[in-house]
DNA sequence: ATTTACGTTTACGTAAACGTCAATTACTTT
DNA sequence: AAAGTAATTGACGTTTACGTAAACGTAAAT
């Protein structure tokens, strides 16, 4: 009768899909070592067989963000403290209110960073045009 | 007749305007020691009086970009390669295509970054959305 | 049975970007 | 002259975000 004892049936347990670290590692092309030491600062939560990890669709999505944290500069902190306020069940107002606060001042954060991102577009832009004038001129000079 | 022997009148030197180390440090909100290190690699080249070191209007401006490069979170070194493509004298077609394959890759980075914030403030703002109804929602229930 | 592949833990190493003293030097203010 | 203020040069410390190697477990392939 007990024909899968005390074992977790990886394959079709949870939301179906989970993924080995070596899947996530080479879908995003990070390290397991990278990926490891996600879990290790909280940001990640696998599965456990045995001591064998296994990352749910939820973890993909949270590798998905904490690159993408990475990408603009923010410290795996700080992607943590983000994850905490989308976790946090917010029981009070008072708490609700922190949260929309620290939301605003992220947001912030992003709108300065927008701005940066365009000006140094723009001069690189202006650069490159300059560069493209110069090699034209010395295409006629030669 | 060598009224001001061999010493550099820096009020009135270069570009007329100079700043000490503790002008930038106030005006950019940055310590002196970060700026300092900013020169051991080779960001910026303060003038000299004696073992003094006083800012020129250019190197004003490159602190500006380092902090604007740290922003976007580029690294020092990287913030460093930018400057060596403005700088370069560029003498050869090859040189200038160099260049401009460079500052493509930039760009490259810079709209990735761009859609990455994009999508992190759409992602906020929702977020936001849901806390505001949430409250409302509170209100109502009390 | 033994490679091979993939995974694990433990632990020390490292590069980047400064922080934090400590010990001067130099000018200026009292 | 003494004290204060701002600058300097070391030099060691610290945090973050992993890299890297060692030593081992497990399961599939040969």
């Amino acid at each position: 009768m007990p024909e899968n004892t005390n074992r977790l049936d990886i394959s079709n347990s949870y939301k179906r899909k989970l993924y080995s670290i070596s899947d996530l590692s080479k879908e995003f092309d990070v390290t397991t070592r990278a990926i490891r030491f996600y879990e290790d600062a909280n940001l990640l939560s696998p599965l456990r067989q045995g001591r064998n990890r296994y990352y749910t669709v939820r973890d993909r999505t949270r590798l998905k963000l904490i690159l993408r944290g990475k990408r603009l500069g923010f410290s795996l902190n700080e992607i943590g403290e983000m994850f905490r306020l989308y976790d946090a069940e917010p029981g009070e107002v008072a708490q609700l209110n922190h949260i929309l606060d620290k939301i605003n001042e992220k947001m912030h954060l992003l709108e300065r960073q927008l701005e940066d991102v365009q000006i140094v577009m723009q001069e690189l832009q202006e650069f490159r045009e300059q560069c493209r004038k110069r090699l034209e001129q010395m295409d006629g000079g030669a």
